[in-house]
DNA sequence: GACCTAAAATTGGTCTGACCACCTGGCCAA
DNA sequence: TTGGCCAGGTGGTCAGACCAATTTTAGGTC
């Protein structure tokens, strides 16, 4: 009786297969089309059964990071940095009024995004932000929405937060209330604001 | 000659069983709760090896339907909560000091949301949250964490904005802050503040 | 009967080895 | 050069076995 429990960590092998090869892809040491070694020979190096391996293979390919073609291989797929993120996009944009709500989110996050980047922004940071709001105004003195100029001065802002995970949120924000901007006409007097 | 000779489709067998066992789940054959019948079996009213059964289990846990526990069985999910939401956990958990940021942007949202759930809270929320957080204040007063609890509890605020961006991120976050508290042991005296 | 404990049965997790269908590339004959 | 053929590699599937966790059952005690 003198190990606490331990916190039993219910882990299965092909989680860490999973784990271990979404790392080397991540790590860039698999690119987009690289063909992954052979179920066998991946299976042996690992030091895991096949029967594993396939398992993890089957997460992999339902995360769109491999696709097994019978016969040739598996590949890396052609993708690497934002697929995600086209997920995340699909995924806040599904629904009704997910869009008036986006930008409800937005409207949320913006003031404590800038107080949390006015707190870590380094001087690098505050000078790109400054150059930017000078180009947009000077977009905006010319009749333009400057929606683009907008959009990137947000996501400067959240970059300077240095939290990965804002930036990830902002990012896909914009993608959408971007995307959205070139269906519907805006209706004007919205600029000047930010 | 432009004919597109067919678009042939490779279709595995594991994804037919997948296919099979999402359709009895969405149809209600299969309830939240109930036990799938054991891998063995299965397999065999199927007419499928128990690793292709396996291979579709695998998938159907991805997609948070099932869940198996060894020595038990495999179960059917409460709330089918939507797969996608499953990127988007990953994909805010990966990079270093993910978990801070993560907790970081709880932070940041928690008094905004607080706010709109307040303006837009109905009567019903209003007295499901005070109920959550009665029993909160029980279960803590026991000396439990209620860390369950004040997950329910945030989630809860979410849903009461009516702001459908905002309840997926907030779940997404919950999710997150939960698995990694199944992880290390918390420090003790973090509970009694929410 | 209620209750506790230990053996037995059940179940998911993993491994091994095999066979099939398909793709690729090289060889060879027309 | 062209087309067909064949061997080797690869993913897809199968069958059977063992292990570890869990549930169920059977005894035995009070």
């Amino acid at each position: 009786m003198e190990t606490q429990f331990k916190a039993i960590k219910r882990r299965r092998l092909f989680q860490d297969v999973v784990q271990r090869i979404q790392d080397l892809i991540r790590d860039e040491r698999l690119k987009p089309g690289d063909r992954l070694p052979a179920e066998r020979e991946l299976a042996e190096q690992l030091q895991v059964s096949r029967s594993s391996l396939r398992e993890a293979m089957r997460t992999l390919e339902l995360q769109e990071l491999v696709v097994s073609k019978p016969g040739a291989g598996t590949f890396v797929r052609a993708e690497a940095s934002e697929p995600v993120n086209d997920a995340l996009v699909a995924y806040l944009s599904e629904g009704k009024d997910a869009l008036l709500d986006v930008f409800e989110m937005r409207h949320i996050l913006e003031p404590q995004i800038a107080a949390l980047a006015a707190e870590r922004a380094t001087p690098e940071d505050t000078q790109r932000m400054e150059e930017m709001l000078a180009a947009q105004a000077d977009l905006i003195s010319r009749g333009e929405t400057g929606a683009e100029g907008d959009t990137a001065f947000h996501f400067a802002m959240a970059e300077a937060t240095q939290n990965s995970a804002l930036v990830k949120v902002v990012s896909a924000v914009a993608d959408i209330l971007g995307q959205s901007r070139e269906q519907p006409l805006q209706a004007p007097g919205r600029p000047q604001r930010s």
